[in-house]
RNA sequence: CGGGGUGUAGCGUAGCCCGGUUAUCGCGCCGCGUUUGGGACGCGGAGGUCGCAGGUUCGAAUCCUGCCACCCCGACCA
């Protein structure tokens, strides 16, 4: 009915879920659980894809594509792995459907087509990897293999949300084979890093590095990287993980090589992995209440440019002026989109340019046209100017620029603004309650206190942050001695 | 799988308690015209197995039974 948004203040779920599908990002399919990313959605995540390629390559990492299917027996060789993703697997059984003889016009799973081993789905791709590797590593010559694969990924979720848990959904994957403990670990840490830089250069979003506790750590790994964002409501989002996996996989799938000394070693691995859900951490992070706020370096077009006119003459002379100022954009690199549908009025373009978050938006009607002049706005503050046609590209590039560090700093502003240091239980349930946002507290470091204080708050430890500091300090919950601060927060 | 809720047009809904003849309204959609500097207006129009299956009744969107789906809160999770 309404064609505003639900405020934010008011339900925030309910505007998270109206921004998605009226931003024209996805909506929810017929399958169960299964999204359905739009066209105007994928573009941005090809614009991620992207740069996260690019930046692989620099890193020396190639891509390569393994089977979606996972024999079982393969997926149970890692057992934490398997033990921790067990719940969630779907699982093919059988290969062929026939005709229903009982109803007609309808099939069923043909009894006699049972497969001899079930094909877990994969929840993610370790198993059948290390499987492959096995095959491809024999001598430290054959290292370090440095891989990554774009893919989708099933994870049967009991209740999903766009973008943040789908029961599908696209990703990419690491995985890495090395010859030493210590190349395994500066790799997951390289990873982490780059997954950093590209959150924060390029969407904007300020994270905090970190290294997960036992209990939240991936199945199967020996240590959890992670880059961990607070939203805008006060919980915070995991971003993107980077896994010291140890030798455990290469254990479980026998996977050695000869080193240098002619001996017989097993190798060391990583892996590392984002996903779409960060497109749900972009929304959430800039997001308003009149719709999606796109950082220029994400936004599928970043200047949209709007004719105003009432006669056919008029909308002929802005599409000549239009079409010189694109090119002059596109020879900068800037994207621009021409809107003359005549079918929609200005006011509704100028709302569904906001609604989806085009950084930059154009203007131009007859009075510009006499004064060459052009209305230039801001999607993030709504600012407005009128501006000189001559020498305004440079002006456009400048805001670009602004409007990307000004997205940033006001996430950082907000996230810094939301971190509180706590020393004792009752300013950590109050904090939690009124302020939200990240904890800083210090923590005995068992999982017995993390688990009550999960159970009591839902709050979890989010990470212990790299950059902690080593301090005397007693736990907030059991009053035992620690050294250092950990960020506790409730999340998605 | 536990606790709560909801299913009526593409979307959002009224009607249900207290059964009654052609199922309400808004958005959207189609046509014609007038419009176009912040979500246009007028007139006309299309669109419905009232979640599904039974039952009660002269008559069911409305009452009863069973089933299904979805949403919210838990547990699980990138």
């Amino acid at each position: 009915m309404s064609k505003k948004l639900t405020s934010r203040d008011e339900d925030y779920s309910k505007w998270y879920n109206e921004l998605v599908v009226k931003a024209d990002l996805a909506e929810n399919s017929a399958v169960r659980g299964c999204m359905v990313i739009k066209p105007y959605g994928y573009a941005i995540w090809e614009k991620m894809q992207a740069e996260l390629d690019r930046m692989f390559k620099e890193t020396g990492h190639q891509n390569a594509y393994f089977p979606l299917f996972v024999p079982k027996s393969l997926f149970e060789a890692e057992e934490k792995n398997a033990e921790g993703f067990a719940k969630e697997c779907a699982v093919v059984t059988h290969y062929r459907l026939q005709n229903d003889p009982d109803k007609e016009g309808k099939l069923r799973v043909d009894p006699e087509a049972k497969l001899e081993e079930e094909l877990v789905v994969r929840p993610t791709s370790e198993a059948i990897i290390w499987n492959t590797y096995k095959g491809w590593i024999q001598s430290y010559r054959d290292l370090p293999l440095l891989i990554n694969q774009w893919a989708n990924v099933v994870r049967w979720e009991m209740r999903t949300r766009l973008f943040l848990r789908t029961a599908e959904f696209l990703w990419q994957e690491g995985h890495t084979a090395h010859e030493t403990k210590e190349e395994a670990i500066a790799e997951t840490q390289q990873m982490n890093q780059v997954y950093a830089t590209f959150v924060e250069n390029f969407m904007a979003i300020p994270v905090i590095q970190g290294v997960k506790t036992e209990s939240e750590r991936f199945a199967g790994a020996e240590d959890t990287y992670c880059i961990e964002a607070l939203m805008q409501d006060g919980k915070a989002l995991q971003a993107g993980t980077s896994h010291f996996l140890g030798q455990n996989f290469a254990k479980a799938f026998d996977v050695k090589f000869a080193n240098k000394e002619g001996k017989q070693d097993y190798v060391w691995a990583t892996s590392w992995g984002v996903s779409t859900r960060l497109m749900g951490a972009l929304i959430m992070t800039h997001s308003d209440d009149n719709g999606l706020v796109l950082p220029p370096k994400l936004a599928p077009y970043q200047v949209v440019v709007v004719p105003i006119h009432k006669t056919d003459e008029q909308l002929q002379a802005i599409t000549n002026l239009s079409k010189t100022l694109m090119d002059s954009l596109r020879s900068r690199g800037i994207s621009v989109k021409y809107d003359d549908r005549t079918t929609q009025r200005p006011g509704a373009k100028f709302a569904q340019y906001e609604l989806q978050g085009v950084p930059l938006r154009i203007a131009i009607g007859p009075k510009d046209l006499e004064n060459g002049t052009l209305e230039l706005a801001r999607r993030d503050t709504f600012e407005k100017i009128n501006i000189s046609v001559d020498g305004v590209e440079n002006k456009i590039e400048e805001l670009l620029t602004e409007i990307q560090d000004s997205l940033f700093k006001k996430a950082l502003d907000f996230r810094d603004n939301h971190i509180t240091k706590v020393e004792n239980f009752e300013d950590f349930k109050k904090v939690l309650e009124a302020k939200t946002g990240f904890i800083s507290a210090h923590w005995d470091g068992t999982a017995e206190t993390e688990n009550k204080i999960k159970e009591l708050t839902k709050a979890t430890i989010r990470c212990i942050p790299l950059d902690s500091i080593e301090e005397e300090g007693v736990c907030v919950y059991s009053g035992k001695p620690s050294t250092k601060r950990v960020l506790f927060a409730k999340a998605y």
